[in-house]
RNA sequence: GGACUCGUAGCUCAGUUGGUUAGAGCGCUUCAUUUACACUGAAGAGGUCAGAAGUUCGAGUCUUCUCGAGUCCACCA
């Protein structure tokens, strides 16, 4: 089929007759399938259309074996992406955060993400997945929000959440910290600068290697490796800063590193995390000689106000001139940059919350093996991760979220401390009383809003009602199925074991399932960049919803990386299109072109007919067997070969000769076909179920019912 | 530096616990010409399963090493 209008019919009569819908009060055996949920922007890609191809035919197989289903859909709030995008918009009008306000803009963006919304939440049920849209959850509404109020709450009396200055990955772009897993790394041809500090008192010099000169108006110190063969006897002595003659003192440190560079580093703990480290531990303290805007400071005198690149240019002139440098070497070293705008990013220090996560880690790593990883090798690649947990920094500097519900007393606690705890307030709304440390009832909220993960990590139980003790939550608690990109791994699967583990004390799925990356033939990701990208919806307007997913199947082998073009893609869609289009002509030959007279009582005692329904019983088994263990490109391949090859071409061919005889089998084996077919295609095989002869009652449908409600069939 | 994945036909990929002659789709060659279906059918060419060694009665599959491709983590003064 490939007409998207008879698609879009037969998807209102599912939708009409409750089909998608769970029944928590059902006496069936539950199975439910959590939908990743999409990010708010961009419109679908290959690897959406991947994702739910399989958590629909799964969704479906299991219904067809007589489980409660609940395949449950939602949307992600996308706190970064959508602010960017927002902005961006918004600069075309001349507009920006600061000339509309906190309020304007964020009556802009509900009206942003209501036409976001719109405009893709249209393209899902073109894949025909069938999710119980009622259900569906976003993650900035009130239910959400209740659910993040009291994981706050609960971290909070736990001792779990603190607030500090620390150093942390800012994007200036963005204007906001970032993690540590949302960075990455690209290789670039720098220069690595040899500086001379000279020794105060004397005229002796240390020589340290740097690759940022213009972050060294923010040097608080210069550190050795212990009993360095030169510099050791500088130890305790002063450093004069060649850029700005501070004072520094020279310390001895193990975690400088011997060989590189000379064996001595600049300590800046402002700018690097091992500087922040070596900072801290040595009493240090912190300078910027770069702001959050990644421009210059007013530290770094007459280049205040210039950008990173161009200031460490007049830094190494600078240097230069005063005879400071000793040598450049060319560098080329993996620099960090945003995941999203890949701007370079800056490590600098700042206020934010965070979440201590290793009791966190702890708990996970005991019940790891409770989840059924598809592959297998993620247990290990989530366990190392776990092993080596940081902490959770879970503030970003933007409005597009959950408001962090921390209230702090201007009157008593006009720095937004955290610490005595009795001038803040864990809450929604302003606190109506007053507070108890003055009495005075001037609250003012924290101006940060909260990771999006915050919420997304609370996804298994937060869009069941949590912390309601809802029936739904008792019931579809823990989920028996969950899939993921790999790119987010440590972001959401890890945390929301943590979590899960955490606030509900169970797992949060029983079978994790990873599926690839989709790639070009390269082996590149795609990106709307390079321009690599195939758009699944054109894909479905050209050769149909069942052909696309038949093709997206082929793909879907755990854990691999499929490799493909348009042209690829075209080429499997189209073999699947015929596909379809062969059922078609099955159904035309079976059923519309059925002789007078022929058999109606199944007889299967002729050679061929026992010999089909041996290959029919042997296809249920193993079609069965792989769609268990999520072998979905087995499975498909299994029906294509069976129908095509075994049935169409030889036991159909061969019936001609005994037609009104075989007809009972033709008939037993093609319905038995499509209920196999339904999980994948599930368009075409309900339009041949409803198929009317002679404009009749449809001829295999037992009064108009769907093929959804029809039974698995067993050998 | 640590971990992981992969290398099979011209291309994209299957090959679940080791078991006859290694498969599919596309592409290619030849034939069939209106058949339920040309969005078709029949036949065929095409592979030292990256390389080497080992375990085994038997290895694409298990082990070790080499080469090549890629991913993740850590570090990058």
């Amino acid at each position: 089929m490939n007409n998207q209008r008879d698609e879009q019919k037969i998807y209102d009569l599912w939708q009409k007759n409750g089909l998608f819908r769970a029944d928590p009060d059902s006496l069936k055996k539950p199975y439910s399938l959590l939908m990743p949920p999409p990010n708010l922007t961009g419109s679908p890609h290959m690897g959406h259309a991947i994702q739910h191809a399989i958590m629909d035919a799964i969704a479906r197989f299991k219904r067809m074996q007589g489980f409660d289903v609940l395949l449950l859909p939602g949307v992600d709030h996308a706190g970064i992406q959508f602010e960017s995008t927002l902005n961006k918009l918004l600069a075309k009008e001349n507009l920006n955060k600061e000339k509309l306000g906190r309020e304007a803009w964020l009556k802009r963006a509900w009206q942003f993400k209501d036409e976001v919304y719109q405009s893709f939440h249209g393209t899902w049920s073109v894949f025909g997945i069938s999710a119980d849209w009622p259900k569906e959850v976003f993650t900035l509404e009130q239910k959400v929000q209740k659910a993040m109020l009291k994981e706050f709450k609960t971290f909070w009396e736990q001792g779990l959440l603190y607030k500090g200055a620390y150093i942390v990955q800012w994007c200036p772009k963005d204007n906001t910290a970032i993690e540590d897993v949302e960075m990455e790394y690209e290789e670039r041809k720098e220069k690595l600068y040899y500086i001379r500090y000279k020794i105060e008192g004397i005229e002796k010099f240390i020589t340290v290697a740097t690759a940022r000169p213009e972050t060294i108006y923010a040097d608080t110190a210069i550190a050795v490796y212990p009993k360095h063969h030169r510099f050791s006897k500088f130890i305790g002595k002063i450093a004069v800063n060649p850029l700005n003659g501070n004072l520094l003192p020279i310390i001895e440190d193990a975690r400088v590193e011997k060989d590189f560079g000379t064996g001595a580093l600049k300590i800046t703990p402002g700018h690097d995390p091992l500087d922040f480290a070596i900072g801290k531990d040595h009493g240090l303290g912190i300078l910027h000689s770069v702001d959050k805007s990644g421009r210059m400071t007013k530290l770094a005198r007459d280049l205040a106000g210039l950008k990173v690149a161009e200031a460490r240019e007049k830094a190494a002139e600078k240097l230069e001139k005063l005879g400071a440098i000793e040598e450049i070497k060319d560098y080329t070293h993996s620099v960090p940059v945003c995941e999203r705008c890949k701007t370079v990013v800056e490590p600098l220090v700042s206020e934010e919350w965070f979440v201590k996560m290793k009791p966190l880690a702890e708990k996970a790593l005991k019940h790891l093996n409770e989840i059924n990883f598809i592959p297998k090798n993620y247990h290990k690649i989530i366990k190392d991760w776990l092993k080596e947990i940081h902490d959770w920094s879970i503030s970003r500097s933007l409005w597009w979220g959950h408001r962090i519900p921390v209230w702090y007393c201007e009157d008593c606690n006009p720095n937004h401390l955290v610490g005595k705890n009795e001038d803040v307030e864990i809450s929604l709304e302003q606190p109506p009383h007053p507070c108890k440390t003055c009495k005075g009832g001037h609250w003012i909220q924290d101006d940060q809003v909260l990771d999006t993960w915050f919420t997304s990590n609370l996804w298994p139980f937060a869009t069941l009602g949590w912390p309601e003790q809802t029936k739904e939550l008792q019931r579809y608690y823990p989920w028996s199925f969950e899939l993921s990109a790999p790119e987010i791994k440590y972001l959401w699967i890890a945390r929301m074991i943590m979590l899960g583990l955490h606030f509900m004390d169970d797992i949060p799925w029983k079978n994790m399932f990873f599926h690839g990356t989709v790639r070009d033939l390269q082996g590149r990701k795609m990106s709307k960049s390079l321009g690599n990208g195939v758009d699944p919806l054109d894909l479905v307007d050209q050769w149909g919803t069942d052909a696309t997913r038949m093709a997206l199947y082929s793909y879907a082998a755990p854990g691999r990386d499929p490799r493909v073009s348009r042209q690829t893609m075209d080429e499997r869609c189209k073999n699947y299109r015929n596909f379809a289009t062969k059922l078609q002509n099955l159904y035309r030959f079976i059923y519309e072109l059925k002789p007078e007279g022929a058999a109606t009582e199944p007889n299967f005692s002729h050679r061929e007919d026992v010999e089909i329904v041996r290959y029919l019983n042997d296809t249920i088994n193993s079609v069965t067997n792989n769609i268990e263990s999520l072998h979905l490109h087995l499975a498909t391949e299994e029906l294509y070969d069976f129908i095509w090859h075994k049935f169409a071409d030889s036991y159909v061919e061969l019936s001609k000769k005994r037609r009104p005889a075989a007809q009972p089998c033709l008939e037993y084996v093609f319905k038995t076909c499509l209920k196999l077919l339904h999980p994948f295609m599930p368009f075409t095989t309900e339009e041949l179920w409803q198929k009317q002869h002679h404009g009749g009652k449809p001829v295999l449908s037992e009064a108009g019912k769907s093929i959804m409600l029809t039974e698995w069939p067993g050998a």
